[in-house]
DNA sequence: TTTCTCCGGTGAAACGTTACAATACCGTGT
DNA sequence: ACACGGTATTGTAACGTTTCACCGGAGAAA
C-alpha cells in the first residue's frame, strides 16, 4: 500500500497550533468528523473510497491548513508495516556502492519504500551491528551490497529466521533462502579479449586478481575460454597475479614492471580492474611506452574517473544501477508475497556487463 | 563452507516464540518481573541504576535468550524522541558527499543517533520531497550537504520553524537560525600558488571556475592575494574561465587548448578543480607537453582517483570527513540544547584545507 | 408493512513502549 | 510498638495511529 505523499507547504495561512505537533485528533476536531474517518481519508488507501467525496476534500483541506503530518512511528506501530528496506553497503565512499544505491532508491521510491542505509566501513565485524540496527527498525526486507570479503552470510540467516526477505548483490548464492544478483564476469572478460583480438593483438599480458576473490577466477575463466575458442596462445610468462599484500595500486605498478622485464614484448595488457589498469598505464608511461600506441590497456569496473583518465580507459561496465534496481524489484516482490502470506522461492539473477571502448586501446602496432 | 556457517547460525538455540515478534511483555512474563522493570533495565539509562544487579543480569539473560529487540517505533512514539538525524545530500554518487557522510556517521553513532540519508539526485525540485520525508520521520535535526546550486534555503526555514536544528555544509550562512560549515577556499589557493612560487614558477596560467559559484570567486581571491603579496604578475591572457555550458571535462580541454595558443609559454597551470586539472593534463599530454616536466598542474578537491592519476595530482584536500563530523558535533549540541530547553545560537565554522603535493608539480624548467 | 442491503460513518481496542506516581519491603532509630 | 527513609518494584495511563466490528438511515426487495 502506498501512502500518498503529503504536499503541504507552510508559510502563508498556516494555523498555528502552539508548539506541539498536530495530530490526527486535531484534524478530527477541527473538521467535525471522527478520528476513524480522518484516518481513512488521510491514509488514502482502499478504505478512503468508502468516504464521500465532499467529506474527503474537506478533511484534506483542514489537514493542509493545520499542517498535519502523519506520525510514522504511530502508523508503523499500529499497522505493523514500516515501509522501509534495509541496505548494508560495505563502504559508502566506494562508488561501486553508491551507484547501486542509486538504482535501489529509484526503484524503491515509487513503490513507497524508504531505504535505510548502513555502512560497514570495510569492517566485517560491524556486520552484526548493522543487522541489529535494521532489525530493530523493523525493515521489511534487506539488501546487502557485499564485497564477499565483508559479507557475513551467517548473519544474513537472521533475516531469514525472522522471515525478512534478503537479497545479496555481488555474491553468488544458488540455494538457501537468500536471493542474489551477480554480474557475469566471464562474459565481461570474453568481450575484452575479443576486442583486443579484433584489433590484431596476439601477444597479450595479464594481471590476474587475487585468488581469494571469486571474481578473479571467473574473469580468468572468461579469458581462457575465449582464447581457446580462437586458438589464441597465452604465454604463462606474461601472466602475473595480485597477491593482495600491498595496496592494489602499488602492487599493480610492481607487477607491470615485472612484466616489462619479460620477452616477448606484449602489445596489450588486460588488468584485473580499473585501479590496476591505472597503475599499469602509469608504469608503462614512466617506462617510455606510450598507451595505447605501443601498448593497449583494458580495465574492469568502469569506476568514475575512468572516462577522465589519461588516456580515457577502455573497460567493462557492470550496470550497477540496474543491479540495484533489480535487487529492489526482487525485494518488492518478496515483500508483497509476505504480506499476502504467499510463500515464494528466493530469486537469482545474473546481469551481463558491457565493454566500453575508450582511448586506452588501439590496433596492435604491427598489424 | 559458507553454508555450514549458515546452517549453524540458523538454529542458534533461540527459544522459538512462534511467528510473532517477541515484546517486552514476553520478557516480563518469562522473567517474572513487571513490564516496567524490564523496560527500565533494557533501556539501560539512568533508571536502570535503581534496579538491583541480580535482577538486571537476569532480565538481560532472558531477553537475550528470547531474542528480544526493542521496537523503535513504540519507543519513539512514547518517548517523543526519534534519535535520528536527517541528511540531505545533493548526489549520493558524488564522492564529495559520501566522504562527508562518513564523517557524519562516525560522529553520530557513538552519540546514539542514526542518520537518515536522502538523495537530491542533483535535482533541486526534489528538495521539498526530502524535507517532507525527514520531517515525517521526525528527525531531531538535519544536515544538508548542499552544492549551492541545489540548496533551497527557503525550505530549510521549515526546519527552523519547527525548531528542528539544521546545519548546512558548503554554503556560507552568517546569520539566521541555520548553522553552517564552509571550507576556507582562499587559504587553499594561497597554498597552491605559494607552492608553485617556491618551485620557481613565474608564468602561471589559470582556469577559473564558473562565476555562478561562490567558490570560484573565493578561490580566485586567494590567488590574487598571494600574487599581490609576492608581487607576482598575473598575465590576463593566461586566465580563462569555465562558463558551464558543456561538461566541465570537455570545457577544461577546450580552455587548455586556448591557453596553449597564447604566449608567453606558461610553466604551470592552476585549475579550478581536479576534474578540470585532469582535462588540462590530458590536453597538454596530447599536445606533446609533458606533465610535470614541461608544465606543472594543480587541482582542487582531492577527489578519489587524484592519487592514481597519470601523473598523480598535486591538489588541495578539503577535510571532508572532518567537515562531516563537525556538522554532527554541532547537531548533537543543538539537540542537547533543545532537549534541555535551552536556547542556543546557530554556529558557524570554517575549516582550513590542505595542500597535497604529488607528481603533477615540479620545479620550473628554467630555474 | 417488513426485511434486507448498501452507504457513510463511528467507538473502542489494539500496537509496544516509557513516564509517573504509587506501593511493598526492609532495616533502623525512638 | 511506631514512624521513617530509602531501595526495589509495580500498575496505569499515555504516545498517534489503524483495525475491526458495528450502527443509523435510506432505498430496494419481499
Amino acid at each position: 500500500m502506498l501512502y500518498k505523499e503529503f504536499d503541504l507547504r507552510y508559510g502563508a495561512g498556516l494555523e498555528s497550533t502552539g508548539n506541539t505537533m498536530v495530530t490526527i485528533r486535531d484534524v478530527a476536531e477541527k473538521s467535525g468528523f471522527s478520528v476513524t474517518t480522518v484516518s481513512m481519508v488521510l491514509s488514502d488507501g482502499l478504505a478512503a473510497k468508502r468516504i464521500s467525496g465532499r467529506t474527503r476534500t474537506h478533511i484534506w483541506k483542514v489537514a493542509k491548513r493545520l499542517g498535519y503530518r502523519p506520525n510514522l512511528f504511530a502508523r508503523s506501530l499500529r499497522s505493523q508495516r514500516s515501509h522501509t528496506v534495509g541496505v548494508i553497503v560495505f563502504d559508502i565512499t566506494d562508488a561501486y556502492c553508491t551507484q547501486i544505491l542509486r538504482g535501489i532508491e529509484n526503484h524503491l521510491r515509487p513503490a513507497g519504500y524508504f531505504p535505510l542505509t548502513t555502512d560497514l566501513q570495510n569492517d566485517r565485524s560491524q556486520f552484526q551491528r548493522c543487522v541489529d540496527l535494521l532489525l530493530g527498525r523493523r525493515v521489511e526486507a534487506m539488501i546487502a551490497i557485499a564485497n564477499p570479503a565483508f559479507l557475513n552470510i551467517g548473519l544474513l540467516a537472521e533475516f531469514a529466521r525472522r522471515s525478512v526477505p534478503a537479497v545479496v548483490i555481488g555474491h553468488e548464492l544458488q540455494r538457501g533462502p537468500v536471493s542474489s544478483i551477480v554480474v557475469d564476469n566471464q562474459s565481461g572478460t570474453r568481450q575484452v579479449l575479443q576486442h583486443l583480438y579484433e584489433l590484431g593483438h596476439r601477444t597479450v599480458a595479464f594481471i590476474k586478481g587475487p585468488k581469494s576473490l571469486i571474481d578473479s577466477q571467473q574473469r580468468w575463466q572468461g579469458v581462457e575460454s575465449f582464447a581457446h575458442d580462437v586458438s589464441l596462445n597465452i604465454n604463462p610468462d606474461l601472466v602475473v597475479e595480485i597477491k593482495g599484500r600491498n595496496s592494489t595500486y602499488v602492487e599493480g605498478c610492481e607487477l607491470t614492471e615485472e612484466l616489462l622485464q619479460h620477452r616477448p614484448t606484449f602489445t596489450a595488457l588486460v588488468a584485473f580492474d580499473d585501479l590496476t589498469a591505472c597503475a599499469a598505464i602509469r608504469t608503462l608511461s614512466k617506462a617510455g611506452r606510450r598507451v595505447p600506441k605501443d601498448c593497449s590497456v583494458v580495465g574492469f569496473d568502469d569506476v568514475p574517473g575512468s572516462a577522465f583518465y589519461n588516456p580515457p580507459l577502455t573497460t567493462v561496465q557492470q550496470q550497477l544501477e540496474m543491479q540495484g534496481s533489480l535487487a529492489a524489484e526482487i525485494v518488492e516482490e518478496l515483500i508483497r508475497a509476505a504480506v499476502e502470506k504467499r510463500t515464494v522461492m528466493s530469486k537469482h539473477r545474473k546481469v551481463s556487463p558491457q565493454l566500453i571502448v575508450r582511448d586506452s586501446t588501439c590496433p596492435a602496432p604491427d598489424s
